[in-house]
DNA sequence: TCATTAAACGCGT
DNA sequence: ACGCGTTTAATGA
């Protein structure tokens, strides 16, 4: 994705909406380009944007107290993100960071809302989105006490390929081996050698920096 | 005992 | 400077 009319345009709500409102829309919203590690936002802040990766590639992550860090999840180009915080009037519960570097598009805070009241696309496009994340995350609790490791890279990576939440993802992502490990929650080493196997099975192809996806379904079925 | 891990190192990009 | 493969030593099931 190129543009923040790009990014519209593969957003489903947006695409509905009558020019007049599409451009007040989109004049609420500040595109910033994020360069690879820097944060996109940080835990604890005050939440006054809705958030969408143009182009690039973040990770939802947290950090916990004894140096631990995880990764919730990836979100990349066409992806949104923030909306639980935004629909709770919280602080921001997470830190948001860029793995590479990243368009990103600031929706504010009453843009938002005024979606959320008037327009039914919206409505339909948020419940349709939380509805994926939550599936993707009960399924995450699946994977981690009934998979074995391979699957769970396999389960991982799909999340990254999910064109409702990631519209704008093709069939290769950049993304390192130790990102994979935290996105899938296991060590680097382990996650080569999930890729090693994941490629046997041509699933997948590996290559320095990047996995490209060969067989979606495939993956979606690995491990049963 | 066996698998997994973090940390370190060296190599290639 | 970064990503990857490997070794090593520690851990724990």
């Amino acid at each position: 994705m190129r543009s923040l009319d790009d990014m519209l345009s593969a957003s489903p709500w947006a695409r509905e909406l009558p020019d007049a409102e599409r451009e007040r829309i989109k004049a609420s919203i500040v595109v910033r380009k994020v360069p690879a590690r820097a944060y996109v936002c940080m835990k604890g802040e005050p939440v006054e944007h809705w958030i969408g990766v143009i182009d690039g590639l973040v990770k939802i992550t947290c950090n916990g107290l004894c140096g631990k860090t995880t990764t919730f999840t990836g979100v990349a180009s066409g992806g949104w993100l923030g909306e639980g915080s935004l629909l709770k009037k919280e602080r921001r519960r997470y830190d948001v960071i860029a793995l590479r570097d990243s368009r990103i598009a600031f929706m504010s805070r009453a843009a938002f809302q005024s979606l959320l009241d008037n327009n039914l696309a919206f409505n339909h496009f948020l419940l349709r989105h939380l509805n994926e994340r939550l599936g993707q995350f009960i399924g995450m609790m699946e994977h981690e006490r009934l998979l074995d490791i391979e699957a769970r890279l396999a389960r991982g990576l799909l999340s990254m390929f999910n064109p409702v939440l990631h519209p704008g993802i093709g069939r290769q992502l950049q993304i390192s081996q130790e990102e994979l490990g935290f996105l899938a929650g296991v060590s680097r080493q382990r996650v080569n050698r999930a890729l090693r196997a994941l490629a046997e099975a041509g699933l997948v192809r590996v290559e320095y920096g990047s996995v490209t996806v060969l067989d979606l379904e495939g993956l979606r079925n690995y491990g049963q």
